[in-house]
DNA sequence: TTGTAAGCGTTATCAC
DNA sequence: GTGATAACGCTTACAA
């Protein structure tokens, strides 16, 4: 791939030994507190010395390589553009399992899945997966384990059939905001589904959440195709006869709300009088609109210090139980000046 | 750290080897398309048949145990909130280095700096990382260097003394707001500095910038410090005496901007009438508030194709001339109705 | 054209 | 308590 590297070779543990003046075993024994073995204080304090004076980092391939498995918790991340909730609470996760002694690394890989995706991840013996739910198969999940991969986890929008689950539920999202608009009234509704495909995979089911909320009290929705540019969204609004008009909105998430309701007023359709507007995410953002937009708050149902501490079990013990659920989002509503 | 696989061992190409009936070094010319060395078209392959039988994925640790460095692109990200264009330019950096046989990977680390981070930087002997500027002192990069990393690239307001620089030019995003400020008419300008410290890295720069461009041309810039919540920063604006009161603001970002704007309009006072707002960052939500906002557009002078063929040039050359500019941002002034 | 064998730096199993 | 020593899976001279 790339020429071997120049100038002073790194420091290894042969030759933090040399300088310590004991042999190489030790300061391995030294570095990992290694348990059942008694190391004088002398020895381990002059190890400690040896190490810091040179720079001495141990070679992570080394070590996955003997122990045929590494610390880190892969999540191999294609160019889908990630959501408030899961931001923040990958941040979170990423800091507590630290804690753990995992690293939580995010692979940019291609958009590939099954066992050929499934072998790529493989490559550096992740001591988990982390990953979309539609990018696993069975034979994916298979060859993960046979690499030495303890946990496979799947995130999506429904417990997995092939792996324990994080569930950031998009069906709830959708069911609580159209659940929201029929308790205001509204029975004309309409839900947006970006005109972007790569949204796709949330929209589905935010879309069939709402459908199915609202087909429980007995109401229709109407799919709105909307792309997420000011013009093409005002075609859209154009484009609708004043009979057929939706009277309540859930338009995907906050940032298609906000394009939305701007088209709609500058159409002359007043919010919420004619036309109440759902948002989702709870953007900071959208509390500052006029009106202030409502919106659907995704939080979880667990604190991502439990999922990281059930991560870490998960990993130390190999459970691979599919089915489930590690994390599940719940979604509330925030009802502000727009619905 | 954990405890060791179980179940089926993972393929090596040992086994491929034993499959195929070859030798294992054959297996690892045939998988890495050896340069100088024939295989015939038969044996290459049976290899390739009994590696897919097989599921065989090289063990990556191996290789790089081997080849004294990975193809890795380490970037180690703290917490920091990534901005809009930081976000786009690395999403089609990762995709482009992986033309090149490389992989971007993030690294989720505590934000340490200097040596100590460079150590854990360098466990896994990446073949460049891509850090900010201010997590690297002269110690940290030695060490890098030492242990066999190619190349590192700091990424920052300006072009690092210690390594070639990603340069994403705050100070030019400030100087731009207050020029065009200056170019309406506007004298009393204010410059926000965003009361949230783990801003300080962008904001410092944002307002030196805008304070050495309203220099030049004979004015003062007073400095804001706005909280990001509304109330907060409702505060701010009603302790402004009408006398002192600013008639133009650059608002750090368009998510400042927002508040700003928001909080000033409730308070009575007209945008652009009586205060100018520009935000940066130019987000797409911005233009759709009323007023629209006027932004300051960040760029890029080159594509980060540009960029990654330079990266994988620097990598392969193990050049790491400090002081170089790999990438320099421009801004450019998005004139809206807010100023 | 293919096989043999020497390491890469670490951890773990034994002797001492 | 500490020190040899044998893997771990791969790349790459060099031998055949």
């Amino acid at each position: 791939m790339t020429d071997p590297p120049s100038g002073p070779r790194p420091a290894t543990s042969t030759d933090v030994a040399r300088l310590a003046g004991v042999s190489q075993a030790t300061v391995s024994y030294v570095m990992n507190d290694a348990p059942g073995v008694k190391i004088s204080d002398s020895t381990r304090e002059r190890v400690r010395q040896a190490a810091e004076q040179l720079g001495y980092s141990p070679h992570a391939s080394a070590r996955t390589l003997r122990k045929g498995r590494s610390d880190v918790v892969l999540m191999p991340v294609p160019d889908i553009p990630v959501g408030h909730l899961a931001g923040r609470f990958f941040r979170e996760l990423g800091r507590l399992l630290r804690g753990h002694g995992h690293t939580l690394v995010m692979y940019g890989d291609t958009d590939g899945r099954g066992a050929t995706a499934a072998r790529e991840w493989a490559q550096w013996r992740p001591a988990a997966v982390l990953v979309a739910a539609d990018r696993l198969t069975r034979a994916g999940v298979r060859q993960l384990h046979a690499a030495g991969v303890a946990t496979v986890v799947a995130m999506g929008p429904r417990p997995s059939l092939l792996a324990p689950t994080l569930v950031f539920d998009d069906y709830a999202i959708g069911g609580c905001a159209v659940e929201h608009l029929i308790a205001r009234g509204r029975r004309r509704l309409g839900v947006v589904v970006p005109a972007e495909p790569e949204l796709a995979v949330f929209a589905g089911p935010r879309f069939e959440g709402a459908e199915r909320a609202a087909a429980a009290r007995g109401v229709a929705v109407r799919r709105i195709v909307l792309p997420s540019d000011e013009a093409g969204a005002a075609e859209v609004v154009a484009g609708w006869d004043a009979g057929e008009r939706p009277d309540g909105i859930f338009a995907y998430n906050d940032d298609y709300a906000m394009v939305l309701m701007r088209v709609m007023q500058d159409a002359g359709l007043a919010v919420p009088g004619d036309v109440a507007v759902v948002g989702a995410d709870d953007l900071p953002l959208g509390r500052l609109l006029r009106p202030r937009l409502t919106s659907v708050r995704v939080a979880g149902d667990r604190s991502a210090a439990q999922v990281a501490d059930r991560l870490h079990q998960m990993i130390v013990a190999a459970e691979r139980e599919a089915g489930v659920v590690l994390f599940e989002s719940s979604a509330e509503i925030v009802h502000r000046e727009s619905s």
